[in-house]
DNA sequence: CATTGTCTACCATCCAGTAGGTAGGTTCGT
DNA sequence: ACGAACCTACCTACTGGATGGTAGACAATG
């Protein structure tokens, strides 16, 4: 009979290269890696991904789009400007508690031996995250949830930074504990002024 | 006649394999692209570095030792600690407008496939600056230069995440602007406040 | 004459990608 | 209702090129 039937295969194969670009990069994850891990040939990747330059751009779209998900989530739960930068870094700790690098933070690096579009796509996803910042820091700001100084943007820009360089340092040394230091900091620099006013809950 | 002479082989291998990694990363540079810019063959470079690991390794050792110097003249070259932190910014830019990314940062995210003492070399980069930069806060802030929440040490991981980080988003999205806006944001954070006492220079 | 630096030539392994085939499922004309 | 045509998902077997590394010869220098 055989083994044709196999809905979710595409997904499983964007699962397992994704985990091993976040862990090595994408110089140094190959179809036969991922082959064997989802336990299909060579030949059938190629069948659904037609060249690795596909299957990076995919993996970038989809994480793009999942990431997206995820800071629309925080904008819908959380109204609180600094509550909502909490949460954006836990976001940074949830994937750095996987034991895996943000996967646009590894690409960044692989620059210079990516695909154009890849690349194009990764720049979108440091961008698309400016935008959402920005947009959190301004209003914030004028609602005096948050503290900084400067533009909303070049905020934005900071934090951005600041929490990919906390995962990257992190990673590249095997001390996780650092990120939550660095992430603790950074949070403590745009926490508001103690509550002067009389406002005390309830 | 022929070539057997030739001094400074040894340092030309080092400074093209340094120029590659900070481009490619540890994965995306050969034996064979090294000996090309070299102009040698590539049997001749295994004679100066017998395996890609001990390159790496000698790669990573040089990098250290003139981050280390650098460090060292700043220093000596400026006592004021917010001086000095601006000075540590610059050292960030000034390989970035190179068109490079840091050695230590690239690395990092090769962590998972480099050779186990190339990764512990690494995280002794970081760790080094951390220290160094612990050092500076701590004096900085007893002396009133800095201003900044929580301990020296936590701040200090903080300063070079924020950089790493800029760096690599600069780098990944290929617009360097942006790593001036994040640099200046961080100093703009340890800035003291505006001096109120009645000392006006000279 | 031993050491040092270079060379040519080679090797096993891995890489992305291709050629061509097969087993099942769906669609459609009759 | 049935079979031809087509499609999807997978397979085996292969190719050309790159990779890190090795063996051994040949100068030149000291």
């Amino acid at each position: 009979m055989g083994t044709a039937r196999a809905p979710g295969t595409a997904d499983r194969i964007l699962d397992v290269s994704e985990r091993l670009v976040q862990l090595r990069g994408y110089n140094a994850f190959s179809y036969a890696d991922v082959a064997k891990a989802v336990g299909i040939r060579k030949a059938s990747l190629h069948h659904h991904f037609a060249t690795k330059a596909d299957l990076g751009q995919a993996l970038v779209t989809r994480y793009r789009q999942t990431f997206l998900g995820a800071l629309g989530s925080i904008e819908a739960k959380y109204d609180d400007a600094f509550e909502r930068l909490t949460r954006y870094a836990d976001l940074y700790g949830s994937v750095l508690r996987k034991k895996r690098m943000c996967m646009c933070g590894m690409l960044a690096t692989d620059a210079a031996t990516l695909p154009k579009p890849v690349r194009d796509s990764v720049a979108g996803f440091f961008n698309e995250n400016v935008e959402w910042l920005t947009r959190v820091l301004d209003q914030g700001r004028k609602r005096r949830e948050v503290r900084f100084a400067g533009t909303p943007s070049t905020m934005a820009t900071f934090v951005v930074s600041s929490l990919e360089g906390a995962m990257l340092v992190s990673y590249g040394s095997g001390s996780y504990e650092s990120f939550d230091g660095a992430a603790s900091q950074l949070l403590a620099t745009v926490r508001p002024e103690k509550v002067k006013s009389k406002r005390r809950r309830a």
